[in-house]
Parts: structure tokens; sequence; C-alpha cells
DNA sequence: ACGAGTTGGTTAATCGATTAACTCATGCAG
DNA sequence: CTGCATGAGTTAATCGATTAACCAACTCGT
């Protein structure tokens, strides 16, 4: 195979200069180029199957057309791969690539993986962690336009994206409170993570809304399907006065939920309803019955992000936006009415 | 902020050429440069915070210190984040970073996936599909550095890894064999991919070598916790000269007949043994009992393409290697003597 | 028929490094 | 005292595009 044709080749294979050759195919330039000539050059190229070092235009241009991805744990979470393809297909339609580096959730490294996507001039960056949380964007970011994936800042500077915790609790509470659930507990995280305030914060709301003391009706536990999920679920099932319904913070509990529920003899649902977060794939539609659960738009928020980048870019002025990604309910069967 | 320090504004500050910089910097150019000057430019260097433009280096060089990952399906297989990883962690130690583009399987994306690539003038490609296969490498490519990761071509023309099916396999089986077990079932996928092959010809084996006909002795079903582990078993379990103990295909039919066992009365360990491949975190660890798996070993094989391909950079003559990673088996609880 | 606009290009500078080729002392053998 | 290494840098070309600044030839309005 020869060498790959330059523009100079096309430009001499179509009998113009490279300035006339770069204006055509690139639009540029105004009127200036006549429509024969323009013909001509796109022509010679194609026929040499031309195509354009984005390094020298990166060069000249200071626009690699590549976006630099910084999660803090790509790999452990089973949520980061759709992240990342959100924020993939929505670079790629535009005709950018990710850069990806994983930081391992290290703030040294993660300064050097920022500095690493500089040196290779990375248009811009997303800063994912792969939970809900509030971050500080590192200073070395500088001026590079940058946004936040499933993190926000405390003082709102940067765009971000998170999941929309609040309407997504009321979204799952809703399905309970729709069957006719009154007395609604919740099993929760130990873990202090933003997704816990919000979803316990709004389970309170909806609780109080229907003017149920929330007394006796929570319970934590690590964020397990055992010890975790299944020790808070006895703790509150063996009460006396049970819930009807079970809120769980996530699915990986609500496993142990369902199994608490199995060994004191309560049928899901019809001595038990549950709902939870997350629609993890390999759990909810597997439970018997399947787990209603909200999903976290892993998707969508990666495209989001991506997306808002890019006007970014075109834009960089425009006011950043704090975005909140709706989160959606998979109905499934595990609420049914309280006997 | 100020702009971005060039080489120029470190040569100018150490009174030398962008030349003499440039090589003082890189440690090229032999013994050219004296210790004193040497030490002038570095401390140059670092006063102004010097960080080479590794675009113009590349146009220059025609090298990026970037790697391409061109997965098939970056997102919906639970095991791309590792496989990612492991070659993230190994080029970015190398200095490399990924450039990853998903083609969700399609050719012709995959394609011009390799194509855009290319015209970042990426240094080499990873190659990776979401399951073991055999492929075929786009001509596209043409003479790219380029790796196969979970997957080999029938010619090994190029290096791949996979992971080493038959050896996992095998100890799988001997985990059962060590317990006493000898008519050990096989419930598989109808799915015809390359991990069936290789798994249920090695079982076959394996019984053979220790004399024991297999019929009756395999069930096969869809790639699923139910209906296909599930069904597979019971049609397994039901039979009166059922086996002692079944190996699976997988960790999510394994599922499927934790519970078909459970269903007919026969309780895990001590009545099935229970062996299966995948290892997948959530869910071997968490059945009960836990369920003894091999894994396969993503992380490692994404370090190891990494690797090579790096290897293949500095020496591109040398011969590809067709790599067999080891599959590690996980021991849990589902194993036990047959009574 | 002359200056002012268009049209449709071309020339050459530039982006920021790397590196081949050259220069200029010095040292030293013969 | 000539001539050839050797050491320590410098000059300038180069990688492959983009683009500011020019330029020549026409078209018109007055």
């Amino acid at each position: 195979m020869t060498k790959q044709p330059r523009l100079a080749d096309v430009a001499r294979a179509a009998g113009v200069s490279t300035a006339t050759a770069s204006m055509a195919l690139n639009e540029t330039g105004g009127r200036r180029i006549g429509v024969e000539t323009r013909e001509r050059v796109r022509a010679a190229a194609a026929e040499l199957g031309y195509r354009p070092n984005t390094v020298a235009r990166g060069l000249r241009t200071r626009k690699t057309q590549m976006l630099g991805f910084v999660g803090d744990d790509v790999a452990t979470t089973p949520f980061a791969g759709q992240m990342i393809r959100g924020a993939h297909d929505a670079a790629r339609q535009a005709g950018y690539l990710l850069l990806m580096v994983d930081t391992m959730g290290d703030p040294a490294e993660t300064g050097e993986a920022i500095a690493a996507l500089q040196d290779r001039q990375i248009d811009g960056i997303l800063l994912a962690t792969m939970y809900h949380q509030i971050v500080e964007v590192p200073a070395i970011i500088g001026s590079t336009p940058c946004v936040l994936l499933d993190a926000r800042t405390e003082d709102g500077s940067v765009s971000s994206v998170v999941p929309d915790e609040r309407g997504g609790t009321r979204g799952a509470l809703a399905e309970l409170s729709a069957a006719g659930h009154r007395r609604i507990g919740h099993v929760t995280t130990i873990d202090q993570v933003e997704a816990k305030f919000l979803r316990l914060a709004t389970w309170r709301e909806h609780l109080a809304a229907d003017g149920v003391e929330p007394d006796g009706l929570m319970a934590e536990g690590t964020t397990s399907m055992s010890p975790g999920g299944y020790e808070a679920a006895m703790r509150l099932l063996r009460r006396p006065d049970r819930p009807t319904a079970v809120f769980c913070f996530n699915d990986r509990m609500a496993v142990g939920v369902y199994r608490a529920a199995a060994e004191l003899g309560l049928s899901v649902p019809d001595e038990l309803s549950i709902v939870s977060y997350d629609d993890q794939e390999l759990i909810a539609p597997e439970l018997v019955p399947g787990l209603t659960s909200t999903a976290l738009p892993h998707y969508e928020m990666g495209r989001w992000a991506a997306e808002e980048l890019l006007r970014r870019l075109e834009n960089p002025e425009a006011a950043p936006v704090q975005h909140l990604m709706p989160c959606p309910v998979s109905r499934r069967g595990s609420v049914a009415p309280p006997r």
C-alpha cells in the first residue's frame, strides 16, 4: 500500500493550490471557490481516497474533535458502560471521539489524567462519577470546557447532569399509593450518599402528605443483598405493625428483602409489595415476581452531558445548566393492593 | 491564565535554541548536550510549567501515544468494563491513552470506526469482541498494528488473546471430581458460540476419561436464568438416573438450575453440586449457597492485549502470538461429595 | 474610459514540536 | 603546522493542514 495521499496530492490532481483544495473541501472561505473548481477538487479527493490528517489540522486549528472522558471507576460499576455509551453515541454523531481515562477515584490521578488529556488538546472534558455526588472541579481544568456527569458542584458553576432522585422516588412511591398502600416502609443504606438523602427525604414527604408517621417504618443496612437488605427487612417486617409495602434503596438490597419476606412466609406481592431503585438488568427482571424499580437513566445522562459539552464548545459563554434527568419506573409484578 | 509555554519559550529562558531544548528534554541526540546545559533547560521547563504539545509532536513523529479500542458492544455486557480497564491500565502505565469506539456489532460501523481512528493517527488498535469468537480482521486496518481481544482469527495471522476455555472447564470439573462426582451433567446454551463448543467438548472428554457415558447428561436452553437454565435443569434432574452434579454454561443459567433444584426438593450442595462459568459479581457470590464458578479473566486479557500491542509497536516484525488466558476457579459453597 | 467592486483564485505564514545537516572551537596525532 | 576527530550547539527543513493577505481579470456605473 502506498502512502496516504495528502492535501497537496489532491490539489495537484485537481490542478489548484492547497489553499483552494482546503477551502473547496471544507466549504470554508465564503463564496471564493467556483462551483466547477469545487467539484473538480471533490472528485480528485474521492478518486485518491483522501482523508484529512486530523493531527495536522488539530495543530493548526487547535481543535482535535476529541472529548476527554474522565471516570472515577469505569470498571467496577455496572452502570458505567451505559454512561460511556451515551456520551460516546452523542460524540460520535457529531464526529467526535472519546478519550477515556479511569482515575480509580484517586484525586491525584484525576489531576494527571486531566493534564494528559489537555496535552492531547482535547476540545472538552466530561467528568463522570460512578454514583451521584457533589464534587469540586479540579483547578487544573482551567478554562477547558467541562461538564459533570452524575455529579454536580455546590455552586452550580459548571454544567452538570444528575438523576432526578426526587422525581424517581415519587414515581416509585406512586406505584404503591396507586395500589392503595399507606404504610410504606423504607429500607435504605447506611452509606451517606446523595442518593440516600434525596430518596429518604422524598419518602418522608410522601408519607407526610398522606398523614402517615414514619416512625418504625425505616431500616438501614449495608448496600448488599445480605446481610444489608435482608437484615434491615427482617427488623422492619417482624414488627407487629409492619408496613404493607417497602420502598428499597436499590435492587441489591431488594433481593435481601425478597429473601426476608420468603423466610417470614410473606408472599410478594400479595402480602408485601416491593418497589426499588436502579432497575438493574441482572436483578430486577430476574426476581420472582419481577421487581418494579425506578431506573437510573445512565445512557441518557451520558448523552446529555456530551451534547451539552458540544453546545458549550459552540458557545462558550452560555450560562451553565444543571440538568435533572427523569428516572422512569419499570413496572413489573412486585406491587399489588394491600390485603 | 496566560498561554501555555511552548518549547521556544523554554529555549529562550534557558538561552539555547529549540533544537537543544528538545534534545535536552528528550534525552535524545546522543551525547550532544552538555550536562550543565541539560540542567539549565530542565530547570527552565519546570519553572515555566512546560508541557509538550502532543499534537505538534505527533505531527512530526507520526506517533500520538494513543491506542484505539474498538469494541462491538461496550455497554450492554457487564464484562466490557473489565476488559477496557485492563487495556486502559496497561496503556496508561506506558503513557498511552485509549481512544474508544463502540460499533454496536455493525461491520460497516467497524470500518468507519477504524478509519476514524486512523485519521487521528493512533499508534495501534485493540479489536475487542464482547464474547469469545472467531473473526476476520477488516481489510481497512492495513498495516496498523493490531491485537484481538477475546477473539482470534482462523489463521492466527494477528496476535490475539482469548480465555482458556478448556483449562477453565477442566478446573471447574476438577472441583466436582475431587469431591467424588462421576455422573456430571452439563446445562449449556443453544447459542452456537465458541465458548459452548469448547466447554462442551471438554466436558465430554472429562466424562470419557472417567469412563462415563454422556447420554442423558446434557440439556440445552437459551442463555437465561429462566426459562433457559431452569427448564434445561428440570429436564436433566427429573430423570431417575439424574446426575449428582451439574456443570453450567454460565452463572445466569446456573440461577435457573438453583431454582429447579429448589423446586424439586434437591438441596444444594448436598443432593446436587453445581459449578459454573463466568463468576459474575452480582450472581455467583450472592446465590445461597455461593456458586463455585470459573472466572473469565477479562481484566487480564485487556491488559495482555494492550501490552502485546505496545510490544508490537516496539518491534513490528515479531511473530504474532495467540495467547490463552487462564480462567481461575472461585471456590464457594455449591460443591459437596455426592450422597 | 476609469475607479470600485466582484470573482476566483494563489502565496506564504503559521500551528509547535523533531531532527538532519551544518558550524565552530578544541584537542591531538603525525 | 596541517588535518581529522570530537564535543556542543545552531540553522533550517519538515510533518500536513488552515487561513490571512494578496493579486489578476472582469463587470459596471457614471
